[in-house]
DNA sequence: TCTGGGGTCCTAGGACCC
DNA sequence: TCTGGGGTCCTAGGACCC
């Protein structure tokens, strides 16, 4: 079997919240109708053909489609539905990535013998989700990460579309810049202005004056995109890397006490599903929009990580409160919290350092480490500067989460 | 399009360390 | 005492995605 082989799922859910709704409610069907209150969270694809978006104003919408039925969100509905349908991943390869809750990736080049190819691994995908959840899922089948998802979103709604390694540029070169992961409004306004729209355009860029124009990083990303250059694996078992919660505030001007209350409520919130999630994080960040809606942060990173409610109300009311004249000025339209720098609440942090000359003594500690901890505690162990220690972060039983420190 | 709520990744300067 | 190289962490902000 040759390396070009189109291996490589991705699948993504139609309209995610406006489709579990007309499944749950029929006579939701065939009509044009949004998830949503004061803003479209999501628009069924009747809505859509009338310009209906995802986060523009309700009234905006019902300008656009005056017989707009707008509902209100079911989260729980919509965790529950995306649950059902993660599990008919899990059941198709164990090589599952999730992107969000409605969107994968899914590597299945080691399942032919098993499962067939994946052209047809993929039909049998799109009909089990329709089948066991009823839901339409749209598929993109490529060589690459990147390409299987511009795949699936060419073929939306209720689609299958594979990419055929022998013809990639083909497909991919008359495709729109917006089509390259990275490339939102401001990218695509920056290029236009130097006549390039499509992907084909920005292929035949010098990687270096490509860069000039959107920065080092997104410059190489771009070039590395446009000819399908795409080495990412598939990487299942990831986490989360910060949990946040929100609070749009309307327009109307409130008391400093009242933003702390919001604050309260956030923090508490995000609290919660950290101690839910059995993580820690250290880094408090706090977002703010004012009334002019312009956005701004402010962070503190906490000596040590922790899930507790208290710890982050206080760190982030300091932040709070050395805004408050600027607040009381401008006025606060939104109030975001979030915390990352995340770790698992039972991570122990373990720092030996010894003379390099005293390797056995070395040897020694991690030996009882190990009976204490499990051989599988052990990490990762660095070598720092100029051989002077050794940094060794474990990772303990579960069970025990002690925290070891002053060893040495 | 008068503006949600949840995230990710990158850049860049300054502090600090060896 | 001065200077340089190499590295990490922290903070703020920008862009992007669903």
């Amino acid at each position: 079997m040759c390396s070009m082989q189109a291996g490589i799922l991705h699948a993504d859910l139609d309209a995610f919240y406006a489709s579990v709704e007309q499944r749950d409610r029929p006579e939701l069907r065939g009509r044009a109708m949004a998830v949503g209150g004061g803003v479209i969270l999501a628009a069924s694809y009747e809505a859509r053909a009338f310009g209906v978006r995802t986060a523009m104003n309700i009234r905006a919408a019902r300008a656009l489609c005056p017989h707009l039925i707008s509902v209100a969100p079911r989260m729980e509905a919509y965790t529950e539905a995306s649950r059902a349908v993660f599990a008919i991943f899990d059941d198709t390869t164990p090589l599952v990535e999730p992107i969000s809750v409605d969107e994968a990736f899914l590597d299945v080049a080691g399942m032919r013998r098993l499962a067939g190819p994946p052209d047809l691994i993929a039909q049998h995908l799109r009909e089990r989700v329709a089948a066991e959840v009823g839901l339409a899922i749209s598929v993109g089948v490529a060589r690459t990460k990147f390409l299987a998802k511009v795949a699936s979103g060419v073929c939306k709604p209720d689609g299958l579309l594979v990419v055929d390694p022998t013809r990639e540029m083909e497909f991919l070169h008359p495709l729109p810049v917006q089509r390259l992961w990275g490339v939102g409004a401001k990218t695509a306004e920056k290029l236009r202005g130097y006549g390039i729209t499509t992907v084909g355009e920005v292929a035949t860029l010098e990687p270096g004056r490509l860069s000039n124009l959107v920065g080092k990083a997104a410059g190489g990303h771009l070039h590395a995109l446009a000819h399908n250059r795409d080495p990412r694996p598939v990487v299942s078992g990831k986490r989360r890397s910060s949990i946040g919660s929100q609070q749009a505030l309307g327009p109307k001007r409130r008391s400093f006490a009242d933003h702390e209350a919001t604050l309260l409520g956030l923090v508490d919130r995000v609290a919660r599903r950290l101690r839910a999630g059995e993580r820690v994080g250290r880094t408090v960040t706090l977002r703010f929009r004012f009334g002019d809606f312009v956005r701004d942060t402010r962070s503190h990173t906490l000596a040590e990580a922790t899930a507790s409610t208290s710890t982050f109300f206080d760190a982030a009311h300091d932040l709070l409160v050395a805004r408050k004249a600027e607040i009381a000025g401008r006025g606060l339209t939104l109030l975001g919290f979030t915390i990352s720098n995340l770790s698992s609440a039972t991570a122990v942090q373990l720092a030996l350092t010894f003379d390099k000359r005293d390797r056995p003594e070395l040897d020694r500690t991690l030996d009882s480490v190990r009976d204490r901890f499990g051989s599988s505690s052990i990490g990762r162990a660095t070598l720092l500067g100029r051989s002077t220690g050794l940094s060794v972060p474990l990772l303990p039983d579960p069970g025990t989460g002690s925290a070891v420190t002053g060893f040495r």
